[in-house]
DNA sequence: AAAGTGGCCAACCGCGTTATT
DNA sequence: CAATAACGCGGTTGGCCACTT
């Protein structure tokens, strides 16, 4: 009955990936593409389950994912669609193609809510630190919780990224096939961030994904030691700079836009075209429009979808 | 210079939903 | 239709690193 198991659940090994470990799942999901992730530790030979193979995907070699800083733009919109849409942060994720959910809420845990609280007053503090994660709003959301259930509200954003999925869907005619992925169809909406490509230059050196391979494979043919090759050590401190840019094609981080798996499914930004701000967008980086009511809350969660999908379909 | 402390983040865990047999 | 596992998401944690004392 049923599937059978994905994986053995004995022998299955943890903690943090090291580059070789990396190195085999980008060169499987090149081959067969960011599906059927059962197969991946059969097909790569990762002593890994499924599951944790998809989320070092996802979360960290996915290609056309931006790390480090946060710009102020990326700020105010998580602030305001945390305040929209509560702890919802794959949603959140999807109007930030660039970041991940697990980024996102990273930040929003270790900077943002800091932020906040130093410009609130002590009730909203206590508000957000106690309430549970789908109903502590902020002032915005809280202001309408009677009259918006949340789970309606959960609804309107379900729909909207169903229309972001259509949309999507509509836009493969003018786009090469791919393989459907929701992080994909993020990652399409609106891949031109005002700062895309120039994040390379902060703390953390990872600009892309691409970048973070390269980078990887850098200092794993410098150093394949593995008791060298812890990756979060890595992401931290290699610098090196040799030729060694583009296994698995992957580019230089130079040009990670036009980049990456040339041959295989994964849709590309194109970093030089920036699409002109959405009505969401425009609300969103506009300090000074709060949520007041509901009518303003429930027609701006029917209104980002479409015009998200808008603003999208003018990259395709 | 060493020890202590807190911040940050990658990865894991658990649960609800969806897909498959 | 039921059983089971995969998938996806949000919450939590462990460990590294930087800063402070």
């Amino acid at each position: 009955m049923g599937r059978p198991p994905c994986c053995e659940k004995v022998g299955v090994k943890k903690g943090p990936w090291t580059p070789e470990e990396d190195i085999m799942l980008v060169s499987c999901i090149q081959d067969h593409g960011p599906a059927n992730w059962r197969s991946v530790p059969t097909n790569t030979g990762l002593l890994r389950c499924s599951k944790s193979c998809r989320l070092r995907w996802t979360n960290y070699l996915r290609p056309g994912i931006k790390r480090g800083n946060f710009t102020p733009q990326e700020e105010k919109m998580i602030i305001h669609l945390q305040a929209l849409l509560g702890n919802r942060w794959a949603a959140i994720a999807s109007y930030l193609p660039q970041r991940t959910d697990n980024d996102i809420k990273n930040y929003w845990n270790t900077h943002l809510k800091k932020k906040l609280h130093n410009n609130h007053h002590p009730q909203q503090q206590e508000e957000e630190e106690g309430g549970s994660p789908s109903d502590s709003p902020t002032a915005a959301s809280s202001s309408h919780k009677h009259s918006k259930g949340q789970w309606e509200r959960r609804l309107q954003t379900d729909i909207g990224l169903a229309k972001q999925a259509l949309c999507h869907a509509l836009s493969l005619h003018q786009n090469s096939s791919k393989p459907f992925d929701l992080h994909h169809t993020k990652q399409q909406q609106r891949q031109s961030s005002p700062t895309s490509g120039s994040t390379s230059n902060n703390s953390s050196g990872y600009a892309s994904s691409a970048d973070n391979i390269a980078r990887l494979l850098r200092s794993w043919m410098k150093n394949p030691d593995p008791a060298h090759s812890d990756t979060t050590q890595n992401s931290k401190t290699n610098n090196h700079n040799n030729n060694f840019d583009s296994l698995f094609s992957f580019s230089s981080p130079s040009d990670a836009g036009s980049q990456s798996v040339e041959s295989k499914p994964i849709p590309i930004q194109s970093n030089d075209t920036t699409p002109p701000l959405s009505l969401l967008e425009k609300w969103l980086f506009d300090d000074t429009s709060i949520i007041t009511n509901t009518t303003t809350a429930a027609d701006l969660i029917n209104m980002a979808p479409i015009d998200a999908a808008v603003a999208a379909s003018g990259l395709f």
